[in-house]
DNA sequence: CACCAATCGTACCGATCGGTAACGAGGTCA
DNA sequence: TGACCTCGTTACCGATCGGTACGATTGGTG
């Protein structure tokens, strides 16, 4: 049952990429230190001399998957140069197109916030300086794009975009992922029309 | 450390009541069996007996959960009778305010799905169940409010629901959650007007 | 009283959890 | 050569995991 993959990485690389996969598709919580370190071709020493344990490690996964995470805005942004709401589509179709295929695992980081409720544990930190980060972004877009409350149609897209992540992966793949571009489209054209008061009532 | 509760109440009844807090809480996979029972001043035997594995009792737990989302969309709908938007709307809106709390955990389904990413997992598919009874529910009353495409308003309206969720535990008091009504209500307004053709492109 | 069924607790199981002590192989630079 | 440093190895630790065999207790019924 051993992989044992020597394939030229030195043994913190391995688990690490072991890691990444492992606590991705399963869980963090569900993944034992001994099953990746055996996995990887590794020991366990090595897993604790590189990470100190497994809370770091799984701080280190995230990060990663943070990396990852924040590469997607890039790509849209590369795409449409100067404008924010092409870019904001472009993003929102590739994420719904992403989350409606089998297997999807939703967001590592969401994923790990909510393994790991605890604000103080390694893994939510970093999950939650990542959303933050992700609701900057947002902002800034927002704000490109002229919207009359950038922060408000920032926080409306954030909720889109997490509710792909956990809806993707329990609805198969036609689940309301694919209504996600479509519906961010729809909250973009809102906040650049009237102005934003809710409705009548309330 | 135990509380050791008689409270007039069965032990298994002590047993899931203590289960619905703890795994609500902090999370199914990071409570024990020892723990619940402990803190229910009962033993181990007694929780096998009635529940006959921690997967069951999660299960059971789940369904409790199920049943207090639901009341949640009978509490609006009781609120607004006869008036689909104003239902969603009240729905929106004390969802909003309530993932605005402090300590505020999310859905105990969803993080059943995210925690038990498995499909053949007990929890995994209450949750599943329950997901898709919420997304009919959703889709009537989008074909109550005479939407266009009701199946697009719903699961528009799913994505912030789960984005609310999600934001509500990873962010403090002042996260995106807020801004779920507004966002709701500009989906819901903008199924009612245009043909709900996205955009020019595409 | 004797009997019985239901309910509960004591004590235990093997497996796995995260983590560590101690040692050995190999390279580098003096 | 030898001291040093890095890396990986075997073997082990106490604690906790989910789960169970078996006995004690209870209340109702003949």
């Amino acid at each position: 049952m051993s992989a044992a993959k020597p394939e030229n990485l030195k043994a913190a690389d391995r688990i690490l990429a072991t890691a990444q996969e492992l606590f991705y598709r399963e869980g963090a919580r569900a993944i034992g230190v001994d099953e990746i370190v055996q996995r990887a071709g590794a020991t366990k020493p090595s897993l604790y001399r590189a990470f100190g344990s497994k809370d770091q490690l799984i701080a280190a996964y995230l990060e990663g998957e943070r990396a990852r995470s924040m590469a997607y805005f890039d790509e849209a942004a590369a795409e449409h140069p100067g404008d924010a709401r092409a870019q904001l589509l472009a993003y929102f179709d590739a994420l719904g197109r992403r989350a409606s295929r089998d297997g999807y695992r939703g967001c590592g980081l969401s994923n790990a916030a909510v393994e790991y409720p605890d604000p103080k544990h390694p893994g939510h930190k970093v999950a939650l300086a990542h959303k933050t980060e992700v609701r900057e972004r947002l902002r800034d877009l927002a704000r490109a794009l002229g919207a009359r409350k950038p922060k408000k149609l920032a926080d409306s897209l954030l909720l889109l975009i997490e509710g792909v992540y956990v809806t993707g992966q329990v609805f198969g793949g036609d689940g309301p992922a694919k209504a996600v571009r479509g519906a961010a489209a729809a909250l973009i054209d809102a906040h650049r029309a009237e102005p934003a008061g809710d409705e009548p009532e309330a």
